[in-house]
DNA sequence: ATTATACTATACTGTTTTGTATAGTATTAA
DNA sequence: TTAATACTATACAAAACAGTATAGTATAAT
């Protein structure tokens, strides 16, 4: 299990508009500056989260990128679902078919069922923190709650 | 967020196995068949799994593939770190430096809070769910416990 | 109007991941 | 002992991912 560049980055991106609600928006030049990012990768970034309505552009003198709503109400899984693929969606079984048409697993796919119940099991979680909560170190978790029927 | 390719058919070759307890070994030939795969690319998975010691191998005739443990003693967890990389481990940083020598975030790095928790809290999940259960189906999950303290 | 500043788009390169091809080595039934 | 069957190892090719380079387009202060 990975976690891709897009979303490792694109959450740090994230997290300096947090810290930095109802100030001046935030020119790319600062936001490649603050993250080491080279310039035209934050704004293949800010360009996905613009995309998926997280940010705001104002371009031009006194332009920048800023947020389309406060921190509190955007979730980690608005924000990881904008920069990458969830760990079990329908293109699941086209990825996983070895250059073969069809998935050899048709019909009861007792894995598709195993990754179906993780990412729902994630996917949760992600919906209860918010970008402001991690800014904030506002998170923790309970212990396993997995059940078996 | 991505299920690799070797996690994907590496707990595939896993549930065969957990299908077949206390029969025969599984040769290569058939586990690729079975999952359809390339020869050498079961060969692959399945040294993997032997290094990992989660199979043990039987060379010569009649020789094959099989669990070196029963099924209900295996975990989620276990094969998958033999297969793959934890969500956020101590090579985090170096993955994500872009190409700096040092990432960019040294010192109270807030996104390292939040990858840690989280993989903790799958890591939770995963350990106790069993290669046999999975195999009947039998594992859910309860509603999303994260707290906010 | 001009110019500096800022966002936008496309093409390109290197690396990692995926999966294949080929050539071995080991064991056992006959 | 021979041959069939099975595991093991290394090198290679194709695709996806990560990150860079370059060339624009838009806006507003001066």
């Amino acid at each position: 299990m990975k976690v891709t560049a897009l979303e490792e980055y694109g959450l740090r991106c994230m997290l300096l508009f947090a810290g930095n609600d109802n100030r001046a928006p935030l020119t790319l030049p600062k936001i490649s500056t603050a993250e080491g990012l080279s310039l035209p990768y934050a704004g293949k970034l800010l360009m996905i989260l613009k995309k998926a309505g997280l940010v705001r552009a104002v371009r031009g003198r006194n332009g920048g990128y800023s947020l389309t709503k406060p921190a509190h109400e955007i979730t980690l899984q608005e924000i990881l679902a904008a920069l990458g693929n969830s760990l079990h969606g329908s293109h699941h079984c086209d990825r996983f078919s070895v250059n073969n048409e069809d998935c050899i697993h048709t019909g009861n796919c007792v894995i598709g069922g195993i990754w179906s119940t993780f990412d729902n099991y994630i996917q949760g979680m992600l919906a209860n923190i918010t970008l402001a909560d991690i800014a904030l170190g506002k998170f923790g978790l309970q212990n396993n709650p997995v059940t078996k029927p």
